[in-house]
DNA sequence: AAAATAAATAAGAATTATTCTTATTTAGTA
DNA sequence: TACTAAATAAGAATAATTCTTATTTATTTT
């Protein structure tokens, strides 16, 4: 009758993706893992559905680091560490999330608040002891 | 004998602009605002010294907002609300600074953690008015 | 004061991540 | 089988940021 009639393999294979990994990839990143096993995918197709994953909820960009976007499926505040050395970025499971602090937030300001993130950065301990 | 001897007029402007501003510009506004009193201002010379004073650490980019770098002279762990209607990035002092949470996580990770940023993001009240 | 220097800059070219456009493909529907 | 509409590929377009080069500026040295 309407939408349930459309070709998602694609756009299936990016959200399965997104939602496998814990490494908060790029959109290049994906796109490229991707194109392993669907080699007639286009960096366009990525991009695109990304976008419409943000717009629904399912995605949200967590950092943009050294000038690149990075995604995460997880849309639940919590906390990341950003390596400025190799670029990495990992979830922080061991810190509280802070939820607390959204309903903190929102109860102090007169604003609707609809996300949150808490990152950290710094160097990872491979960087560190690359540099040593 | 050194460094003591060169023109800062420019350089000094940009840093004085960021460290008296709390609107947390893009590279943009602060070329366009200080313009008006130094009309041979050049865009690539404000990207250069904030480029620099980041690597001195006196500045940091907060946010990416609208795929636009914002910029914060006050580099310690402060708390941001950010609208995603009016791409406005207003501080929050209501909201106890993050520090604790830094050394939280400086000692439950093994890595060297030089950074905070903890932001919400929502509409602010005028954009919840505008809308409604 | 003049010449030499080195950093700071202006201007615009180059880069690159992301978005947009258009024609094509695909799958579902009649 | 023809029709429709969304999904896609390919590449052009956009825009933020960086880079290159020649010029300016202030300082140091002669």
């Amino acid at each position: 009758m309407e939408a349930s009639h459309k070709n998602f393999r694609k756009r299936n294979a990016i959200l399965s993706y997104l939602q496998c990994t814990d490494a908060h990839p790029s959109a290049e990143t994906i796109f490229s893992d991707l194109k392993a096993q669907i080699p007639d995918l286009s960096i366009g197709t990525v991009y695109r559905n990304l976008k419409l994953f943000q717009q629904q909820g399912l995605v949200s960009v967590i950092a943009t680091v050294s000038g690149v976007e990075r995604f995460d499926a997880n849309t639940d505040p919590h906390v990341h560490f950003i390596c400025e050395g190799c670029d990495a970025v990992v979830d922080l499971h061991q810190l509280s999330t802070p939820q607390a602090l959204c309903s903190e937030a929102e109860s102090s300001i007169g604003c609707a608040v609809s996300g949150c993130q808490l990152s950290f950065t710094g160097k990872c301990r491979t960087c560190l002891e690359a540099q040593a």
